[in-house]
DNA sequence: TATAGCTTTGCAACCGGTTGCAAAAAGTTA
DNA sequence: TAACTTTTTGCAACCGGTTGCAAAGCTATA
């Protein structure tokens, strides 16, 4: 059915080599022969296996890119970003799909089946056992938007969540506000733990109040809203809230406004990810952005250099926030 | 470095042949020999590599997935689905995102390096060459949320566009609207021209009135609002707007609120699409809602029997939208 | 023109599997 | 126990490529 090499090498009636050599760089081939090569080929329209190629090369240049975070919207423009990252180094994503059904050994014995070259695990919330695995199999891993340690097991690629939570402490102080709060994503979570530790920290450093701390049930609009209905209905609320993240804040913004009160008038607000719908004029939110780009960009890199250069000790980079100023919070007094 | 067959039958002390037998579901091994190969398998931790059997079987259940949409948020959904959908079958998306830079026969020519048993083309705006070139390589191909055509060169899964559109047109003048007018997308789009024709025809055919007509110069957030925005100043507004998709409307709601409008007292709104974010409360959108699980679901099992039974002739499928009322179409009269 | 040195080429083995075929083993029947 | 089936097993060739090695072909030098 498909052309394979020894048609082309039939056809051009040379070696089987030959043709091997003519599209594998830095091979020696003559111009004569190269010539004699390429027009048998582009005649009989052939191109190269790629896995069969893989199985003497040992690379397959396929990159595993597993996630379990389908819902954030933020995540489609990860994917986009990934996708053409890779492409543009010429490799492959093989997506997989993390969930309840579809667990970290099964992910891991499947992409070792198609020998990938490398795995990207792209979620804040991936076990850390994912990444883990994949290590001791012997398979460069990276985890990106993973959280910092100091002594990580495997390659990190985050932001600083300690230095999110002061930013937020900071401009919330420098905007007078007096009566803030935490509303968190999940308790569990590590990224909700180290933004609450950083914010407290900023706050007590900074002579600050003792804000309100709250947690929603998950990192979504409906869980943002429904935990500021409670605390509107239940509490006096904040002057200010520090949102776990910008659907979270949506969320809660949803809230607030059904409950007839104004943003920034009456509660100030802000989140953390800025995606691209925090921009769209009927929300405007004032947030802390994580570098989404750049993220990405090292966390491909440092796949690569992998690549080349297997089993370095493991690293956490930890990328700057940037805060974006829009209209949930007060101007500065 | 990995466990290979080799490794397992040395281990074992049968044959290669034996291993890869007890390997291969429906072939002839006994008990014994069975239970020595897999004793010994486990023992190594071998796992059978895919790539090299595919060689020999022609069959890689790798499918690629390839889109041009990764930013209309609905396609978090999409991909959220194929990938489950595929995994559940034992089948692999080799990800690729169509872009400028990264065109159709460079995809063709990735995938058939790859060998992938079959493709889908996961977008409405992806252009029909792409397709036709899979299916004129021979590769199984559908493309899904595709447009519906009598006679398509390639299968297709996605929506009766006209019945959209008339669905609309119904569920306006029910409401007793009397001004109407369509916000499409993108003029050239076919997804755009359906339907419009499907709103215009049955408008018509219901003696309801002629409505306005204009397009956004894209299917997102800020062209639906820009163009509102240019109709509210250079226009008086009509009644209820029948707009191109949800992002669209969302756009568009921002728009009329920003100009001290309210929805749906002053202006109706519908869309197209059901996106999560549509049943936020604070758009509340109410719209016609595309049956993404089937058309996923559909489009899946397509490819699949294709994979076994190839090169049928194409078929389109259409499958039936569904309107969802919500708040920004004032009740019916 | 003979010789040394470099480049190009083909042979054959290999990557990690599968599979048709025939021999060997096991099971049936008389 | 012998003859005949049926099942199980190993051999060897193959899938579509790559690559070390040695022979062949060139070019340059004396």
């Amino acid at each position: 059915m498909a052309i394979t090499l020894n048609d082309v090498a039939q056809r051009a009636g040379v070696s089987r080599s030959a043709v091997s050599r003519t599209f594998t760089d830095g091979a020696s081939v003559s111009k004569v022969m190269r010539q004699k090569v390429e027009d048998a080929a582009i005649e009989l329209g052939y191109t190269p296996n790629f896995l069969a190629r893989s199985l003497t090369t040992r690379s397959t240049k396929l990159i595993g890119l597993v996630s379990d975070n389908f819902h954030n919207p933020i995540f489609l423009e990860v994917f986009d970003q990934f996708t053409r990252g890779l492409q543009d180094r010429g490799l492959r994503p093989l997506l997989v799909n993390l969930s309840e059904t579809y667990q970290a050994s099964s992910s891991l014995r499947m992409l070792q089946q198609y020998s990938v070259d490398g795995v990207i695990g792209a979620s804040s919330t991936l076990p850390p056992e994912v990444s883990e695995a994949f290590r001791s199999a012997g398979i460069p891993v990276v985890n990106s938007f993973g959280r910092f340690s100091l002594a990580p097991k495997v390659d990190v690629v985050g932001i600083d969540d300690e230095a999110c939570g002061q930013i937020a402490a900071e401009t919330l102080l420098a905007r007078g506000y007096k009566r803030l709060a935490f509303l968190g994503g999940p308790q569990a979570a590590t990224s909700t733990q180290s933004r609450l530790r950083g914010f407290l920290s900023e706050l007590q450093r900074a002579g600050g109040p003792t804000p309100d701390i709250t947690f929603a049930e998950a990192y979504s609009f409906e869980a943002g809203r429904a935990e500021m209905q409670r605390l509107l209905r239940e509490t006096t609320p904040a002057e200010a809230y520090f949102c776990g993240d910008d659907v979270l804040s949506i969320g809660a913004l949803s809230a607030i406004r059904d409950h007839g009160l104004r943003v920034p008038e009456d509660i100030g607000l802000i989140g953390v990810n800025d995606m691209q719908m925090s921009g769209w004029q009927n929300i405007n939110l004032t947030t802390i952005a994580q570098p989404f780009a750049e993220i990405i960009q090292t966390s491909i890199d440092v796949i690569v250099d992998m690549l080349h250069a297997p089993k370095q000790p493991a690293q956490a980079r930890r990328l700057p926030c940037r805060l974006v100023e829009r209209g949930t919070l007060r101007a500065r007094p």
